[in-house]
RNA sequence: GGCGACAUAGCCAAGUGGUAAGGCAGAGCUCUGCAAAAGCUCGAUUCCCCGGUCCGAAUCCGGGUGUCGCCU
């Protein structure tokens, strides 16, 4: 099984620099794990690598669709495999890296998703659960999939559709291909690594910080040329922050002070819920940092664990 | 110096005699095809302080302190 070192953390803790070290020091390759650098012409506010910081290491899964598709997990975990696969096949070392931790576990998981339906029964669930009310949703539900129903929380619709939409294509419940991808083996032999800030309003600062830099960078202009060469505000790549939030501020909804507040907060509780979701991987291992963290720090602590992981 | 208004959680704020709304910020959490998304949960044994009235006070009375406004 292939080797591969995944570096993940909250958004603004040095992920990028350190992949690039570490490929530039063993003969890898990045592969992104980020939902929004997958979008062409999202740079500023996606703080994708430049080709500078890239420092010649190729990266994989940047720039890989338009700001006008829709992208998804599944997708991602195809395209993100075959990199990896194919990093593998030259005998290099893939290191994915981003902080999308949803991406990350699909990429690693090698058990299928469960099927999806047709646009007009997604748009036809969601009629029906808008129109019938949650509480009756959850009825119907119920019958066709219990656990789901039990599990998923009050008020999450999204999921509630998702998990009636495999029932009625698959007449299986939701549960149970949860359940079965459960058993799947890992598809790669891994080794985690999560860059943190030790302070937490240390890394909230650093954000701060960071999107004062996107401004001065543009932005404001990046988001409005998304806009005139034709991407919907509601698009799924617009829902990105910084970019929501500037388009709000272009159509004249607030002031561009307000946007630039609202995208620090944003992005403060977004970290927020990548901390969430990555303590519960309890083979994770953390990179606890100063409140001013530099390459060198990180790589100090990291590489110990990548060298011992590469010998084994 | 005089007069008046106000003082409730980190911030904004409702409540005007019956046992402390709400919003924001913050924290914790969930997550298996939109994930930078979507959703869930959690703060005041106490209302600036002291005294009084009352069965009962954040609410009424007196005194103090502070803030703001107006006047001199």
């Amino acid at each position: 099984m292939g080797k591969i070192i995944v570096i993940t953390g909250p958004t603004a803790t040095g992920k990028t620099a350190l992949g690039v070290a570490l490929a530039l020091r063993y003969g890898g390759e990045v592969v992104s794990a980020d939902s929004m650098q997958i979008y062409r012409r999202m740079d500023i506010g996606t703080a994708k690598p430049t080709m500078e910081e890239r420092r010649g290491v190729p990266h994989h899964l940047l720039d890989a669709a338009e700001p006008t598709e829709d992208y998804s997990v599944s997708r991602y975990a195809e395209a993100a495999r075959r990199a990896v696969d194919d990093i593998l096949s030259r005998k290099r070392l893939p290191l994915v890296v981003g902080g999308t931790g949803l991406y990350i576990e699909a990429l690693l998981r090698s058990a299928p998703f469960a099927p999806r339906g047709s646009d007009g029964l997604r748009a036809e669930l969601g009629a029906a659960f808008d129109c019938m009310g949650e509480d009756a949703f959850r009825e119907e539900l119920k019958r066709a999939d219990p656990e789901a129903e039990a599990r998923i929380q009050r008020g999450d619709r999204k999921r509630l559709l998702r998990a009636m939409e495999v029932y009625r294509v698959s007449g299986q419940p939701l549960s149970e291909f949860d359940r079965q991808s459960r058993l799947y083996p890992p598809r790669y032999h891994s080794l985690s690594l999560a860059l943190t800030l030790k302070n937490r309003e240390a890394l909230y600062r650093r954000i701060d910080r960071r999107v004062d830099r996107m401004m001065e960078e543009g932005l404001e202009e990046e988001v409005r040329s998304l806009l005139n060469s034709g991407v919907s505000p509601r698009s799924t790549a617009m829902q990105a922050i910084g970019y929501k939030e500037m388009a709000e501020a272009i159509r004249g909804g607030c002031s561009l002070s307000e946007a630039v507040d609202r995208i620090k907060q944003g992005s403060r509780r977004y970290a927020k819920r990548q901390l969430s979701w990555l303590r519960r991987d309890p083979e994770l291992r953390w990179i606890p940092l100063s409140d001013e963290p530099s390459l060198e720090e990180a790589l100090a602590l990291a590489e110990p664990m990548v060298r011992d992981f590469l010998e084994k």
